[in-house]
DNA sequence: CATAATGACCGTATGAAATTCAGCATCAAC
DNA sequence: GTTGATGCTGAATTTCATACGGTCATTATG
């Protein structure tokens, strides 16, 4: 069935894998997702139809997941970039992790492997918005101590590729992937 | 003018700054870009070609950097997520940068102020190929020492909002802001 | 082997939406 | 008061998304 239980969008119904071409019209949406389905298909070798259709599909599948405006941080004041490491008492989907995410500031929240703490991707005015919002950080029921990075600067920040990851051999002291 | 020198797009000609009505269009465009010009009109309070001559605006003016579709990191084979720390020699653009942002496994690389070294985020389809990143990464000249997060779960992850940053008051101890 | 069913695609047609354009209101500068 | 710039509206036009019917290849089935 096509349906969700408890509110969570689950993986769809006949999810089928996507393919060559399914790749190849992700890696064009992903740099623009302005295009006509005419250009659409021209680029990808398929008919404005057939295109859309496939577009549809990976829409349905959840493949594409939304469609969004890049914003360009600085233009809406938020030029200081932070990733800020929170410890906490204990793990997961907690009511302080809720009150975290409620903060505009915050773009990401996530919990690392093998440690007791959160990382935060987090966007700010100034040092001045930034020192406010680790104050509230700190001041929030389970959060024992924060470390700050600040970014000095971005050289590359681009959203997920569809492109094939290259195969490369195991390492000798791993026999089998842990993932 | 309009132009470019060195080949750096810089801030267009009259950007203008972002005003609440941007805001609101740039707030519902980073939620749902398929959204037709008649309906953002509505939403905002524009007629529908008002809102077009806005959106154009914007994205000359580069705050709205690009139309893009979100893809599912699962969809396409790359569900581990890692922040690696690379330590670094030096700062800046030199060759070995060019040559980390060529995986396209790497999707950030941030410099740290006050440490050399660069934040990247990874990802990988399994713990194998981030073995195998790392391995590289690892072997590029300049880079001393790799250090990786692998993310056990996201509990967030959004884009960049356009909404107002609430003000908060200085810390004490902090007379000016130093950005 | 023959036949039916399925899935993916194409070409066409139509309705909806993007885009252009002329005209009007507002505001600042002179 | 006049001029020019800016941003909006409503109508006109053009482009595009989308629905539909038909074709072909593949696969399952009698």
């Amino acid at each position: 069935m096509d349906e969700e239980t408890d509110g969570i969008p689950r993986n769809r119904s006949a999810a089928r894998d996507v393919d060559a071409t399914d790749r190849k019209i992700l890696g064009v949406l992903v740099d623009d997702a302005t295009i006509s389905y005419a250009d659409l298909g021209d680029r990808v070798g398929l008919s404005p139809p057939a295109a859309h259709e496939r577009v549809k599909r990976l829409r349905r599948s959840g493949a594409i997941r939304s469609t969004a405006a890049i914003i360009d941080p600085k233009a809406v004041k938020k030029p200081l970039l932070a990733f800020v490491h929170i410890d906490t008492k204990g793990w997961g989907k907690t009511p302080e992790l809720m009150a975290v995410s409620e903060y505009p500031e915050v773009e990401e929240i996530h919990s690392v492997a093998g440690d007791t703490c959160m990382l935060l991707k987090v966007r700010t005015e100034d040092t001045r918005a930034l020192e406010g919002l680790l104050s509230r950080l700190y001041e929030t029921p389970g959060v024992t101590s924060t470390r700050s990075y600040v970014v000095l600067s971005t050289y590359l920040e681009r959203p997920v590729q569809p492109g094939i990851t290259t195969e490369w051999p195991t390492p000798r002291h791993m026999a089998q992937p842990l993932y």
